[in-house]
Parts: structure tokens; C-alpha cells; sequence
DNA sequence: CCGTCGAATGAATCGCCATTCATTTTTGGG
DNA sequence: CCCAAAAATGAATGGCGATTCATTCGACGG
């Protein structure tokens, strides 16, 4: 009955093993979609069996909350970094842009996971992960309502519809880099255009 | 055997009955999406029986596809229409966010099952609307670079990042708008922010 | 070595829906 | 009116795939 200080064996449970699941499901989603997806897909990419992911997540859909809401975390705890920086706001949002590209750029299938499988989820899903999707939004409209504050920025434009209008903005130029070659260059540009875009429809005049 | 020319009944099908499923598919997978959708809540909604869906499609699938290939068709040709009406540059660019945002008349379910579902679907379905997509890009760069040839518009952004970030911009605003209550003032106001802040973006000065 | 207990397995189960098709209804020409 | 034949119906079917659970594995203390 007593806990030993040496447990046994991994008490809870091997995060590791669940890592792995986590990042299988990730890329099977990625190529597939979530409902394209089977269980025993995840399973095989993971080298698990399939009742193995249910000793570590309820059911398919607790799966992909998962992914989201720790890939959401990850995003936030870097964006908050730039939010908060003593930087001048056109920097941040240039800083955000560049950050969102380049984060997305190298976790390409959890960009799409995050941005495109949340899409085909129920309604049920839809309503857990939006509030967490809100955050995100918020840290950016914050962004904009302090510049707007400091006169940086004009003041009759809604933060969180120049937020979410930005956030769309990058996903789509990142939606559409991902489907063709893929060239970093070609993504640079497209930051630094809508960067651009972006910070002369904002600036106080 | 012989055809007469007084068809006995229509040969074909009604296509008045047809008209009817599509228009109730729009409503339900604008509402729940295409996965959580059942055949027979198309039925249903179509005051169908389920069986007759098979009469004029070929499965669920070939649903989703006519109506992408139908409605993307009807929004392209308008887009074209408003891009190459004699109205200014600005009044074009804001014409086409109304009309990507549903708020011309009857497109708002149309509209939404175009953005949502765009990315959701499988590979087959994805190859139907990746093409389509591509030349409604095209038609929104065209507007953006013909303003910046008649010197509306300034020449240091590329066309088509400005139109892929602004469908973006409108397609997130959508998805927010469609997760929470659904108030069309609120839709409106988005659309307004969001073209202001595009337009000075653009603004040639 | 052995026995125990949690972790892991994967074949069997079971519910859910897309699709089918035997039957009924409607149509319209004679 | 009557009789095909087309159109429509909706209950029955079948397949798929998420989830379960009886069984096996393997780590560890004794």
C-alpha cells in the first residue's frame, strides 16, 4: 500500500510512451485529417497497440484536445515574451509576425493540425478549444490596444478584429506556403509584406 | 422504345428537387459541419426521404463537392463582376470583403461552408477546391494590382500576398463569427474595421 | 528464481450511419 | 379510368472503426 520512494514501476504512467502517441497523432492528423484518421493509424505510427492510447487519453477527440491545448500553451509562452517586450509596437507586431512564421515554419504539422483540423471537429470540440484560441487573440489585440493607448496606432479600429484579421492573414500566406515548395525565402518576403500591409493601416496619422 | 418529344415524365429529374437538397445541405453543414452531418438530416431538412439524395448524388461526398463547385462558381462569377466594374479601387476592395463575408443577400450559409469546409476534407476533396481557391485569389490580386497601375494603390506590395492575407483575414473573421452568437451587426462592424485597415494599408501616399 | 501487480496488447464487440433496394406513390399518355 | 414506368420512400443491411477487456508481458522485491 505504502509509496516507496523508488516506485515500483512508472506509477502514474511512461511520459514518454505518451509523448510518443502525442506526436504520432500530430503528424497522422497533419497528412490525414482527424476524421480520416483511424485509432490504430495512431497506434502504428507510435509503435503502440491501440488500446494503449486509451490507458493514456479518454478517447480520440481527448487526443487531439490534447495536442491543441499543449501546442496552444507553447505558442502563448513566446508570444506573451514579445507582448511584454520594452520594444516599440510596430517592432511587436513585426516580432509576432515573424515569431508566428517562423514557430509554424518548423512545427509545420502542428500549425496545420492547430489552424485546419479544428475546423471538421464537432461543435462540442469547437467549444473547448475556442477560449483557448481566445488567448491567443488577446495577447495580440493587447498588443494593439497598448500602441493604440501610446498613440502608436489609430484608435477607432476594434484590437481584437485587427487581431484576428492578422492571425488569419499569417495563417492563410503560411496555408498556402506549406502546400507549394516551400521555399524559406519566399516566406520571408511574404512577413515582411504583410508586415508592412499591416502596420501602415495601423499607424496614427 | 422511340423518344417522343413530349418527354413522359421529366427524363432527367426534377431540378427543382435537387435545388432543394443542395440548399438544405448548405443550412446543416453551415451549422454542424460536414462530418457531424447524417444524410438524413439533409433529408430531413429537404423534406426528403433519405433515399432520394441518391437519386440525384452520388453519396454524401458528391454533395459537398457540387456544392464547392456550384458555389464557388456563383461567387466567382460576382467577384469578377465587381472587379471589373468602373467603381474605385477602394470601393471594389470593400465591395468583395461584403461579399466574402456573406452579407450580400442570400451567400452567408454558402459563404460559410466555402471558408470552413474548405480545408476540412480529404485528399480528393481538397484537389477539387485547391484550384478553384487559386483562381479566387487571383481575381482579389487583380483588383490590388490593377489599383496599383492606376496609382491607387501603393506598388511596394505584392498582389497576391495582399489578397491571400486579406482572405485570410476575412476567412478567420468568419470562422469567429460563426463560433460565437451570430449577430449580423457585429459581422458587419468586422467588415467595415477590416477594410478600413486594409485600405490605409494599401493607401498609395 | 519466484510471485505479484501494473502496463501493454490486440482480437472481439458493438453502435452508428451511409447506402441499398423491395415496395409504394405519382405521373401522364391512351 | 387504366396501365406502365419513373420517382420516391424508408426500413433493412452491411461495413467500418472506436472502444473494451480477457489475456500476456515484464519489472522488481523478496
Amino acid at each position: 500500500m505504502a509509496i516507496h520512494s523508488t516506485a515500483k514501476k512508472q506509477k502514474g504512467s511512461a511520459p514518454e510512451k505518451r509523448d510518443r502517441i502525442l506526436k504520432a497523432a500530430i503528424q497522422v492528423f497533419a497528412k490525414n485529417g482527424f476524421y480520416a484518421t483511424r485509432v490504430s493509424e495512431i497506434a502504428k505510427a507510435a509503435g503502440v497497440a491501440d488500446g494503449t492510447i486509451y490507458l493514456y487519453f479518454k478517447n480520440k477527440d481527448d487526443v487531439l484536445i490534447t495536442i491543441f491545448e499543449e501546442g496552444i500553451e507553447q505558442l502563448l509562452t513566446i508570444l506573451r515574451e514579445v507582448a511584454e517586450s520594452g520594444d516599440t509596437f510596430e517592432n511587436r507586431i513585426s516580432r509576432i509576425i515573424e515569431l508566428q512564421l517562423g514557430l509554424l515554419e518548423e512545427q509545420r504539422d502542428l500549425a496545420e493540425v492547430i489552424t485546419v483540423n479544428l475546423r471538421q471537429s464537432s461543435r462540442l470540440l469547437k467549444q473547448y478549444a475556442t477560449p483557448l484560441f481566445m488567448q491567443y487573440i488577446d495577447v495580440i489585440a493587447g498588443v494593439v490596444r497598448d500602441g493604440q493607448n501610446e498613440g502608436a496606432f489609430r484608435k477607432d479600429l476594434n484590437p481584437r478584429i485587427v487581431a484576428r484579421s492578422l492571425f488569419g492573414a499569417l495563417d492563410a500566406i503560411l496555408l498556402t506556403w506549406a502546400l507549394g515548395e516551400g521555399d524559406p525565402a519566399a516566406l520571408r518576403k511574404a512577413a515582411a509584406h504583410c508586415a508592412s500591409l499591416f502596420l501602415e493601416g495601423l499607424r496614427q496619422r
